[in-house]
DNA sequence: CTTCATTTTTGACACGATGTCGAGAAAGCA
DNA sequence: TGCTTTCTCGACATCGTGTCAAAAATGAAG
């Protein structure tokens, strides 16, 4: 047995810094390698394709960000909580110079395009996954409020249109640029779901 | 001057037509050339660059969908003309089969997602002027709205919210493909928005 | 220590995409 | 009829993905 001559995880992550600034087409194997300091046959022959590659750091990254999601989602009131959530949200859109924007949302829209190719099925329903996750951590988040007096809607229809702004923010993100705009979007969007009549 | 052997505006609803469905990187122009009966250099004689065709063909397809709109959002009661508004967009988004999705937001995430290179750049703002044209539109019917007594929020913010999800669901139609939840989620933000304590 | 088996590395190759270029073809006009 | 202008067409350069076989490096067995 030869031994690899780089370090699996830290190809995952010099990778994933590459998709998102640059989008998965917009990044080559060639750009991944040279960046990595690895010929890209080693990248063929580690990870089988572009996109199996694309799949391992993107599980990678949600990981991560699903830990500091549920970090956001635990401490203070429901409004403070709901805040925490859009501004960790924003941030992720909004860092890295220029902004990288939502990997996910980004992901979606540019590889669950293509009619049925395989590949593309399982991207999806990565993509998807996460957001399914991060649903269910808001809607717990406002079914325990909802147990203490701070929520009277439905837990999971008001999950799910949060879910749908944050996603929405993404886009706006790509179309404007405006992290102002943002914040007063999610600002609005707290108040609309917490000060609901009576449901 | 020899006259050109295919017809302009065809060759752009054939070429949008492909990219909507596989999106712009997932089409290449001998796709478009062998559909429209057209040798691949002509298009580059006759649009300069795929970049620039798409460009084109997108123009076509936005000023048509506004006027689509336009129509929508002009009959009945506020909730009417919301209803039908969010109809019309989630029937863009499902139509074709396989459904396409948002051809806006599809571009947005993956055009406007590489860094400065000119034509992304122009294409973002395509995207992003068809993004307001929508909101000032939403926002002119919640105004009358508001004189007429059925609304009596912000119009500024609340269309901007409801923008927001439009873009939010074009992003679950690829995650889910589930055309029910997307109507229960903008059923439930017209009442959010319409239900909304005293503002 | 030598040999072997296994895995990684590496470079060459095939293929398809974008975009450029120049030669040839087809019209309009003098 | 001949000239000019534009369009069409095929060849080419370049870059992307993905495959393959040969070479290199290591651990284990004799």
């Amino acid at each position: 047995m030869r031994p690899r001559e780089f370090d699996h995880d830290d190809v995952l992550r010099i990778a994933f810094d590459q998709f998102w600034r640059k989008g998965v087409r917009g990044t080559s194997l060639s750009d991944i390698a040279r960046d990595a300091g690895v010929q890209r046959g080693s990248l063929y022959n580690a990870f089988g394709s572009k996109e199996a590659l694309f799949l391992q750091a993107y599980e990678r990254y949600a990981g991560n960000y699903l830990l500091a999601l549920q970090k956001a989602l635990g401490m203070g009131s429901l409004r403070k909580r709901l805040t925490a959530f859009f501004d960790l949200t924003i941030s992720n859109f909004r860092s890295g110079a220029p902004p990288r924007g939502c990997p996910t949302t980004r992901g979606l829209m540019e590889l669950g395009a293509a009619e049925g190719e395989g590949l593309d099925e399982e991207a999806r329903q990565a993509f998807a996954s996460l957001v399914s996750r991060i649903t269910a951590l808001v809607q717990d988040t406002l079914s325990a409020g909802a147990r203490r007096g701070e929520f009277n809607g439905n837990p999971a229809a008001a999950a799910l249109h949060i879910v749908t702004v944050t996603r929405g923010l993404a886009v706006l993100e790509r179309a404007y640029g405006d992290e102002a705009q943002l914040r007063k979007i999610a600002s609005h969007t707290i108040d609309l779901v917490l000060d609901k009549k009576g449901g």
